[in-house]
DNA sequence: TATCAATTTTAAGCTTTTTTTAAGTTTTTT
DNA sequence: AAAAAACTTAAAAAAAGCTTAAAATTGATA
């Protein structure tokens, strides 16, 4: 899961990092504005916490300008205006939720629950798709017809979270990389192509009739085949 | 947009019912708990208020249930329980937002909103001409009276994009040689006949009625025969 | 701290797909 | 009819992707 932290205040930033880190968020910061939606454009994030009184351009016109270029990533806005006013401004302008400083770091992780699970989809829980289900509380994937099942480790379990949470649309594998191994990571194209082989051998091992496909050039999809 | 009020108070639900038909919601009220999950069963709500402490079934459990039956309308928890435990919990349960009594109406509003915008927000990837539709997020081609479609391939894909995001307009074998091979590559008129090529095949193989022209030293363009 | 198992990374050889090239045709223009 | 431009196609070359085994790393346990 990845996070973008936009806040000037250095300090508040960090300690913001620090514990999202704790809760195995992988986490970026920037400290302006138009880093802010430098970084966001990216689409690469799970969710933005944003500030709003920001150096260069302030939090409401970088979530206006992120909206208007069609990137739905959740963005939480994390500030001291604490007026309604401010609230509506802020929601209105794209924001999916609005928290006033001081903050509770507790209310704050359950939050990010919220904007990071699929609607509906309550916390370890599973995930379904076609014939297959992955069990996330128990790091195995299933397939409906048969009763075989089987334990995926860490990276293969998030890999396959990823196009299960998207079926039928392209991820690259510039995204995979970035969401799993880590925005500054130095994974190259081959890790991921042994994964998506590690992947597929265990959808074969289930018996399932979906499959990752690869598309050249673009990445890679999850779909079914009748 | 269907709202449905799940409160003990009358007078309080009485009041955001009011408030909600002013902003041209239609509202369903009801004063506990299990009709509460009843009702949300339903499914046919846009979104779901919920107070936490009502009669014969609390509002964590009434939301626990709807998200284990699968019901995925966003809840949006309204109570006077005003803990950092209490709001962890709601959110855990599987709420969507979680706002404290007394509240200001025009926040609630503004939640409301965010919770019913990105209902029927589907963004679909693909362009269409005539008969035609090119998906970009598979890379397929396919054409509106037949079910066949065909894959194209990265730069068969850049081109057909090209022309159709500018249909009936002439496209220059140069402009297409720099948008595609880029500005300073050495290919040369050949490639993209040779593409053109490929595409007129696929296009035919779709059954569609449009074609690429070609305007000889001009360039090309697409266009329907009618 | 040493050991073991599991996970992750790396690298090499292999397969498939895409892209380029080039030669022979066809069409259009003059 | 000749010249220029465009078309088509096969096959060569290049790029992208796949798979696997082995090496390296990590993390848990004794």
């Amino acid at each position: 899961m990845n996070i973008l932290i936009v806040e000037d205040e250095k300090r508040l930033a960090d300690a913001l990092a620090h514990i999202l880190l704790e809760n195995k968020y992988m986490v970026d910061v920037v400290y302006d504005g138009l880093d802010g939606l430098a970084y966001g454009e990216s689409g690469i994030y799970d969710c933005i916490i944003l500030d709003i009184m920001l150096p260069s351009m302030n939090g409401f016109d970088v979530c206006l300008e992120l909206r208007r270029k069609k990137i739905t990533t959740p963005v939480l806005m994390l500030t001291a205006k604490d007026t309604v006013q401010d609230k509506v401004k802020g929601l209105d302008a794209g924001a999916d939720d609005y928290m006033t400083k001081p903050f509770s770091p507790d209310e704050l992780m359950a939050r990010l629950r919220v904007l990071t699970r699929r609607r509906g989809e309550v916390i370890l829980d599973e995930m379904k798709f076609m014939d297959i289900t992955l069990h996330l509380d128990q790091s195995k994937l299933s397939c409906a017809k048969n009763l075989k099942s089987i334990h995926l480790n860490f990276k293969e379990c998030e890999m396959l979270k990823m196009f299960m949470s998207r079926p039928e649309v392209i991820i690259s594998k510039q995204d995979l990389i970035t969401k799993i191994w880590g925005y500054d990571s130095d994974a190259c194209d081959n890790n991921v192509e042994a994964y998506i082989s590690f992947l597929r051998k265990k959808l074969h091992f289930v018996e399932s009739q979906v499959e990752i496909q690869s598309i050249k050039k673009l990445g890679y999809k999850l779909t079914y085949i009748g």
